[in-house]
DNA sequence: ATCCCTTAGATTGTATCCAATTGAGAGGGG
DNA sequence: CCCCTCTCAATTGGATACAATCTAAGGGAT
């Protein structure tokens, strides 16, 4: 999965990349109203780009745009957030099974890097972050063109909640999803595209249960 | 899955779906230049309108944009077909399960009178409308947000190939296709989640497989 | 008091103009 | 003969001006 970094420098490319980032921070917040003539004032930029970068956010699905109404951040309720994880159920197994073969032994020492920072993890916050990280680096191999980008949005869009549900899931929830990343990880090492399949699928699956009996 | 059509009355609108429309039927082929200045003149608008329909229909996956370049409708090789298959092997079964306990009788008649007609369809053209038709209907039951729209635009983009590919695959085939059809139409209606979500799977997979083997 | 209609202001949608970028071809040097 | 650079036409990107539409507040009728 290439991280798609384009060398753009079109001015669309350059809002929509800053915008995400303060979407994904949790610096604006879901069901936030975003006015364009703001947004280009304080881009210092006329609208056309910022409608533009609109337009691209709205196919990350990290923005709705509603015609002659106006732009706002995606809002996901229970149910929805949970249709997400029910399609990452599906979908980053196989995404996972296409990457194990490619991995490099510099990435697995990076991804086993990354479990130990993560098992370590003081915070909520860094947790997530570090979460997000180890995942993404597991698909690293995979050399797809559209399952990656799917996979990142699905990310993307759920990324403000899940900051949001971690509170509802208990310190049983984290101490699951830690013995999972390291079954994880040694199903990968060991390149068993079958268990490890098996064991992401119901890490996820696990995560999407636990939250729908605790809320 | 609602169709989502929208009561926009925006230009931009009109003309993604116009734009869509040629590309689907295969008016426009795949690798064809899209230039703003001919559209405009051609939809009798300005290049705005024409712009935001062509991120929409990079939304869609129906077009591809390089920046300061231009813009040209998606074209796929056969990896990238091949990988769409494989996403739709892992999600349309899911989509199939969250619909079939919401499908009314009417659907469930219509359903079988589009089976009916694909067993009858004479040319290939016929085959493929229906079997889109036929598809498309047993996730109508699916009262879902995103997963219905990855779903149509897998069948978007894969769409102008399967027309192209439907020439490799043998008589045979077909066969198979309407046999796993009907199946399917059975486990449908016994509303058997399980065994309907296991032959889509081998229903997709095959049609993949057998691509491979004979190009 | 509640509902509906009107109206003014704000905001988005579209057109047009100008700037920036691309890439194809001509011309010169190795 | 190849390749490299430069130039220019074509095309896209961005800014500004104007039109269409939505939204919310206020007044009048029931």
């Amino acid at each position: 999965m290439v991280l798609a970094f384009g060398k753009d420098s079109a001015t669309s490319r350059a809002v929509a990349d800053e915008l995400k980032e303060k979407i994904l921070s949790g610096d604006y917040k879901p069901g936030t109203r975003l006015v364009q003539d703001d947004l280009a004032s304080k881009f210092k930029a006329s609208r056309s780009p910022i409608r533009e970068a609109l337009r691209m956010l709205e196919a990350d699905g990290l923005v709705e745009i509603k015609p002659h109404s106006g732009a706002w951040i995606s809002e996901l309720n229970l149910a929805e957030f949970e249709e997400m994880y029910q399609i990452r159920e599906r979908i980053e197994p196989l995404m996972l099974r296409l990457s194990i073969p490619n991995l490099t032994t510099k990435l697995i020492k990076e991804l086993e890097e990354t479990l130990e920072k993560l098992s370590q993890a003081k915070s909520v916050e860094q947790f997530l972050k570090l979460d997000r990280e180890f995942h993404l680096l597991t698909y690293e191999g995979a050399n797809t063109t559209f399952l990656g980008e799917i996979v990142q949005r699905m990310w993307n869009t759920t990324q403000p909640y899940r900051r949001l549900y971690s509170k509802i899931l208990e310190q049983e929830n984290f101490n699951s999803a830690h013995l999972e990343h390291t079954l994880l990880m040694k199903a990968i090492k060991r390149a068993d595209l079958d268990d490890a399949e098996r064991i992401l699928y119901g890490h996820i699956r696990r995560t999407r249960l636990e939250l729908k009996n605790n809320s």
